[in-house]
DNA sequence: GTTTGATCCTATAGTTACTACAGGGTGCAT
DNA sequence: ATGCACCCTGTAGTAACTATAGGATCAAAC
């Protein structure tokens, strides 16, 4: 398929299909006679992996080595315990954070449906943890 | 306070801080004599939940709207369920995909300390939904 | 068979959010 | 009074994306 039809199916604007290319974190695939570059199913995959990933807050740098970890399935076990662990603390710090961002304004709109807004207190939800 | 105690109170670039008030996140503090600008508690609350919620992908746009609702606490009750609802929705998908993500670093952990790596299938955590 | 329009190519410049640096003022401590 | 750390404004750099320019390719319509 064509980037055009890639992006699309994906979400994903053309150019930046092409910037992940540049980054690495798509690998350059086929071209056609007319130098028009030719996706597969991998590709297909791939992309919408990386589009909620850099959604949840991930960059592209982090993301280039998570993804080594599907594409190096020969990596060393210590390698990936290392780097899967990191990301997993990371994740779990997120989760908390949005978890407790998530009750406060599901509280909001619970106090508004009682017709009494109340103080917002959204500011606090993510508040430092001593 | 001064912005350099601010900054390492938070953990945030004193050049960040100030960015952050010319885009209007953070009210303008009071200034000494010397022109330096002068922080309360108010900053100090604030500051870490922007740099959180900034962390877990929000834009700055999109959190002036969210600190409009603790701000302007006489807001109507339908614009403050909309905005609150509209980033429920968004906040619910971001804590589904950090879910799944987590588990299947958590698997590949797991299966390390068996001795067996096994296929990689991180990129399936975030496949679309259909 | 050529013209129109959609899509592709590369390359460059703009946007957002942050970061770094330049050039200069403030304030305390030795 | 001379460092030295900190503050000020302003500008320029980075990352990740987005938009635009200038041109090639291809299918379809006339």
């Amino acid at each position: 398929m064509k980037i055009g039809a890639l992006a699309k199916a994906t979400k994903t604007k053309v150019e930046t299909v092409r910037n992940y290319e540049k980054f690495g974190l798509l690998p350059p695939p086929a071209r056609t006679t007319s130098n028009y570059r030719d996706y597969g199913s991998d590709h297909l995959a791939r992309l919408p992996f990386i589009r909620r990933a850099r959604n949840l807050g991930f960059t592209l740098k982090a993301l280039r080595e998570l993804l080594e970890l599907s594409d190096n399935q020969d990596q060393s076990c210590e390698a990936v315990d290392d780097i899967a662990s990191r990301h997993l603390a990371e994740i779990d710090q997120k989760i908390d954070d949005l978890t407790t961002l998530r009750s406060e304004l599901d509280r909001l709109i619970g106090a508004c449906q009682h017709g009494t807004v109340g103080e917002c207190k959204i500011i606090e939800t993510l508040a430092p943890r001593i």
